[in-house]
RNA sequence: UCCUCAGUAGCUCAAUGGUAGAGCAUUCGGCUGUUAACCGAAGGGUUGUAGGUUCGAGUCCUACCUGAGGAGCCA
């Protein structure tokens, strides 16, 4: 069955497939699926480049390698060597007549592979999310990803920031106290798994001017809803010497790249998924822009029972987005609801310079983000006012007093924005291993 | 933590309180251009668990387990 090992030829990806018409090469590959028809057989071959339909004749094959092909089973891993052709009939446009195969493993028969070409249900493929990743669908949300993460750094690379990442062990929270994973360190210390990497950012962007960092995040949220994962990854700029204003701005430039990139490089992928592009191309500057105030007025106008000073509820972005076709910003928060680093408005304390992106189409809040206190006596003020120690933070309390200046940034939460621009029912399938409130295997 | 819904073949789902069934997958047979191929046949079940009602429970009742969706909170 070994005939490559004698005779080998150039290995080339299924991607590259139009640069070898006419040529003998092999391709090693997983058997996708499989059709027979007497004595011609069609085994679709992947390799994580693409998909390569094969044609095995049985009246140009030795007996032994046509029945080999014939028998094959789903996920089979194979080295298939033939002659690449055009073919309108076959899907991405070539096929290969088959020379020869070298099977390496034979998935057997009484454990079949479990993905079936058919309908599955989600348990059933969060069970099986290690295989499910061979699927062409969760294939092209992962490509998508990258994307989204190689325009993430682009952008930041080419716009003056440097990145200098956060850490993931932390002493205390950034965020609520209640979120926190709490993890045994030695010497019966207690250190908590990040939350965010803002108040260390802070202090990059006092040294660098312009920072950005990009990790892992995580939330003991006990929230179980498609838009929540308990480990997500996240980008957060920080800027030295801006206002609120600086943030939006950076925001919107920013979610237009990201959107641009993925339309210009993973047109193929979003056909996979079946993504309306239009929706992505109106995605861009300016976007439309709103106070939280002006906000909660159009949504009790439009059937909400939200009341002034408390958070929108997943309901309300949805209202407040659906009749929008790009993403929408939203500023100047109620300061008590938000974090206790929140820059008040000086004209209006009880509003603080926060900004939060709401992406269209229900997707809801993506960033969130705004201008921190750079003063020393507010910033004590506020830490007192939410009950927190002083001692964990006197790092960051040190940051307002050697040149403190206006600063800001925000975060951006990478799966719910690749939910959006891939046009997903819930952000479990944007990352390879999603960890949820009840999930952590496989 | 709370609310709603669902657990039947490996998978996706049917079955008025009255003999547990289909499609896919698997195996065997047929077919030289298939596109989730098609046609024929076979094997495959402690109906989530434990109780209860009933002549009789997959179906009704109770508790529990597991999962999904949502609320609150958030990116």
């Amino acid at each position: 069955m070994s005939l490559t090992v004698s005779t080998p030829s150039p290995r080339i990806r299924i991607a590259d497939a139009s640069l070898h018409v006419g040529e003998t090469v092999s391709i090693p590959g997983w058997l996708y699926n499989l059709r027979k028809s007497g004595k011609i057989v069609f085994p679709i071959l992947r390799d994580g480049s693409g998909m390569m339909q094969c044609v095995g004749v049985k009246a140009e094959l030795p007996e032994e390698t046509f029945e080999t092909i014939k028998h094959l089973t789903q996920e089979s891993s194979v080295v298939i060597t033939g002659v690449i052709r055009a073919e309108e009939r076959a899907v991405g446009g070539y096929e290969m007549d088959i020379h020869s195969i070298d099977v390496l493993q034979r998935v057997p028969e009484e454990q079949p592979y479990p993905i079936t070409p058919k309908d599955h249900g989600i348990e059933f493929l969060m069970d099986n999310r290690h295989l499910w990743l061979r699927s062409r669908r969760q294939h092209a949300i992962l490509r998508v990803r990258h994307e989204v993460v190689r325009a993430v750094r682009d952008f930041f690379d080419n716009d003056g920031f440097t990145l200098v990442d956060c850490p993931i062990f932390t002493p205390a929270s950034c965020e609520g106290t209640t979120t926190l994973f709490e993890v045994d360190y030695f010497e019966d210390e207690k250190v908590y798994l990040t939350q965010s990497g803002q108040l260390y950012n802070e202090a990059t962007a006092m040294a660098f001017g312009k920072t950005y960092c990009f990790g892992p995040t995580f939330r003991a949220e006990k929230s179980k809803t498609r838009r929540h994962l308990t480990e997500f990854w996240m980008v957060e700029p920080e800027m030295a010497y801006a206002t609120i204003e600086d943030v939006k701005q950076l925001a919107e430039r920013f979610v237009c790249y990201v959107v641009g990139r993925v339309l210009e490089q993973r047109r193929e992928e979003l056909k996979v998924l079946e993504r309306d592009t239009a929706k992505l191309e109106a995605c861009l500057p300016p976007f439309p822009r709103m106070s939280y105030d002006d906000a909660v007025t159009f949504l009790q106008a439009n059937g909400s029972d939200i009341q002034w000073g408390s958070d929108f509820g997943g309901t309300d972005e949805t209202i407040l987005t659906q009749s929008q076709d790009r993403p929408m910003l939203v500023d100047r928060f109620p300061t008590a609801i938000k974090a206790f680093y929140m820059q008040p408005d000086p004209s209006r304390p009880e509003v603080a310079l926060g900004v939060d992106v709401l992406a269209p189409e229900g997707y809801g809040e993506i960033i969130g983000g705004g201008e921190r206190i750079h003063d020393l006596n507010l910033l004590m003020e506020r830490l007192h006012e939410h009950q927190l120690p002083q001692e964990p933070f006197d790092w960051y309390i040190d940051l307002r007093r050697y040149g403190s200046v206006p600063h800001g940034g925000f975060g951006m939460g990478i799966e719910r924005c690749v939910a959006w621009i891939c046009g997903l029912e819930h952000v479990r399938e944007t990352i390879a291993f999603p960890r949820m409130l009840y999930r952590t295997k496989p």
